[in-house]
DNA sequence: ATAGGGTTAG
């Protein structure tokens, strides 16, 4: 849109203005062209004709397209007398668009006390900021409301509702009102789709797909999603060829870059490449940037960091967040010093963001680079205008904590700004259990259990700590609190992909059809560490019958624990692995929790034994295991 | 007198 600006200097009819801004709001124009518009309103004068609506117009202009602050301006400027239910609409879509919806409760609030009259259009936008800020009060206390304005049947207002309570994980308050509505377009089935796919069961979400009566490629992109990032590669593969070359329906930016991140979340590297090749076959060379972005996270995420960074690199731009899913890339798989490097060329190109400091932060952590770390996080502010957030609290106090700076972690901790979450105190957790500070660990537990009481990986903890200390009568009182509570332990999960079908494995596994010959192979595998020097750690855990008797695990009680340790997920998947693939093939395992101190020891061993690489990651990172050691350092 | 604001995949 070059011509708008001179036309509009060579005519400067209001009616030519409003209509030139008309036609910026609904193109996708630059932000720049708004404020050049401001601009001439402003020198021109013309602003002043409140009469004429331009203040409206500019309104609209600045909420779709430019800056919410403009926008917020400008609205304030127009009198409330001149204000209609679009205008009051049009900023509080602008706040949820910019993150901010807590403003635009707060605006439709005032817009009640205004008396302005409520349309469907705003009670839409009313109950998707509600579904951003996961506040579910306003809308149960609302049906009243809209059967008194006569909006209770309008199919759109119903749909946001739905999605608000989708949104706020209440399934059967959405599909109450689904029963309820009259009339419903394929929108009020899609969200139920997404809810049951999201809150229910794939399989359930499958029956509803099944029987919508018409669905478009947002119905095919949240089954797709749901199969992938659940793991299941064939129906999700099953319904990608369905859907393109069934349906011939074409997968556009969205479809792509969110396969793509379920790919990223389940480890699905096969169908990630598939999608690669898809998106190079249909974009010539013209991929978009958001799903570059989510190619390379999805590589990155599937232990393919080399991958990740070749796509990195052949960007056409590099925007914040590409810059930023490469640091925690790299981050991720524990390479340290790339990060810093990596940060260095990219402060002359973009400015970093508060992101870009989480992944520095947990870099420096992840590596034990404790000076760098501290260096960074005292200069946010002054250095970066960034001021500290909970999340960089959190980093550092793992980086002081991992390195053994424990009683400095506590006192940033008391220095914080904030309260201290789960996540900093969890961490304060880890590095006492690291280090063995038992006395902290008790006190920081307390804190712990006020904050999340359900959270079980917490008492595990320490009741590991006391089990290592020999204090065998609070580790199993601990143990009994849980099972009294009926808490359990999440189940550890790992699966690996071989030859493009995943293989999930339980600790103790019996349901693989391979169960029998991966048994086999275990037993094989530890015999031959055990003769290069493995040594179970058996210390850490504790035997989990009702003997409380003795103050030492007996020979027998040493005995199941070694078997109980053998047995862990990530081991069988191992063996698994070691079994189907070539030899000298690396392998990739993935696993839903923290892979345990035994388990690391070991993949280290076998890494050397069978001369293979084996990357795995687990919740929080990855370890890369080579000729004995792991790329964690063991530090983690 | 008048357009403008909105719901489902990220």
């Amino acid at each position: 849109m070059r011509w708008p600006i001179n036309y509009a200097f060579s005519s400067l009819s209001i009616h030519r203005l409003r209509h030139l801004i008309r036609q910026c709001s609904r193109h996708h124009s630059s932000p720049d062209l708004a404020t050049k518009l401001h601009a001439l309103l402003i020198t021109t004068g013309l602003l002043a004709f409140r009469d004429t609506f331009l203040g409206n117009a500019l309104l609209h202009l600045y909420a779709a397209r430019g800056s919410f602050t403009y926008a917020h301006q400008l609205f304030d400027e127009i009198p409330n007398s001149h204000k209609d239910a679009a205008d009051w609409t049009a900023l509080m879509g602008c706040f949820a668009l910019h993150g901010i919806p807590q403003n635009g409760l707060r605006l439709f609030v005032e817009m009640r006390r205004e008396g302005v009259r409520v349309d469907d259009v705003a009670l839409v936008c009313v109950y998707k900021t509600c579904a951003l800020l996961g506040n579910v009060e306003f809308g149960k206390g609302s049906h009243g409301f809209l059967e008194k304005i006569g909006l209770s049947s309008s199919v759109k207002v119903c749909n946001a509702v739905m999605d608000m309570y989708v949104k706020c994980r209440l399934l059967s308050e959405a599909k109450r009102v689904f029963e309820n509505m009259d009339e419903r377009s394929v929108v009020s089935w899609t969200v139920i789709l997404d809810g049951e796919v999201s809150l229910g069961s794939v399989g359930s979400g499958r029956m509803v797909f099944d029987v919508m009566p018409e669905k478009n490629e947002v119905a095919w992109t949240i089954m797709l999603v749901g199969y992938i990032a659940n793991g299941f590669t064939r129906d999700g593969f099953s319904l990608l060829v369905e859907m393109v070359f069934g349906c011939g329906l074409e997968l556009n930016y969205v479809t792509l870059s969110s396969t793509l991140s379920a790919c990223a979340l389940s480890g699905d590297l096969m169908m990630g490449r598939w999608v690669h090749v898809y998106a190079l076959k249909t974009m010539e060379k013209k991929v978009d940037i958001m799903v570059e972005t989510a190619l390379l996270d999805m590589y990155a995420k599937c232990g393919r960091v080399d991958t990740a960074r070749k796509v990195f690199d052949n960007l056409s731009i590099k925007n914040v967040v590409a810059w930023n899913a490469m640091l925690s890339g790299l981050a991720m798989h524990g390479r340290g010093k790339a990060v810093l490097d990596l940060f260095l060329h990219m402060v002359k190109e973009t400015k970093p963001d508060d992101l870009t400091f989480t992944s520095l932060l947990s870099a420096c952590s992840h590596s034990g680079l404790v000076k760098e770390g501290q260096y960074y996080f005292y200069n946010l502010e002054l250095l970066y205008g960034i001021r500290p957030k909970i999340e960089h609290y959190a980093c550092m106090v793992d980086l002081l904590g991992r390195a053994g700076h424990l009683a400095e972690a506590e006192v940033l901790i008391r220095k914080m700004p904030m309260p201290p979450n789960e996540v900093v105190l969890g961490s304060l957790l880890g590095s006492c259990s690291i280090h063995g500070k038992l006395e902290l660990g008790e006190r920081v537990i307390k804190e712990l259990i006020q904050l999340d009481p359900h959270n079980t990986e917490y008492h595990i903890l320490l009741s590991n700590m006391y089990a290592l200390e020999g204090k065998r009568d609070q580790a199993n009182c601990l143990r009994h609190v849980l099972k009294n509570k009926g808490i359990r332990k999440a189940p550890g999960i790992s699966s690996i992909y071989v030859k493009g079908q995943v293989h999930q494995f339980c600790a103790g596994d019996k349901f693989h059809p391979l169960i029998t010959e991966v048994y086999a192979m275990l037993d094989e595998m530890i015999r031959r560490l055990r003769l290069v020097g493995y040594v179970p750690n058996t210390a850490s855990q504790v035997f989990h019958g009702c003997d409380t008797t003795g103050k030492n695990n007996t020979y027998d009680e040493v005995e199941e624990i070694e078997q109980a340790l053998f047995s862990h997920s990530e081991k069988l998947a191992l063996c698994f692995g070691l079994l189907t693939t070539r030899a000298g093939s690396p392998l990739y395992i993935f696993k839903n929790l923290r892979i345990c101190i035994d388990c690391h020891s070991a993949m280290k061993i076998a890494s050397t034994v069978y001369n293979r690489e084996i990357v795995v990651r687990d919740r929080n990172r990855f370890h890369c295991f080579k000729q004995g050691s792991c790329s964690c350092s063991d530090y983690w």
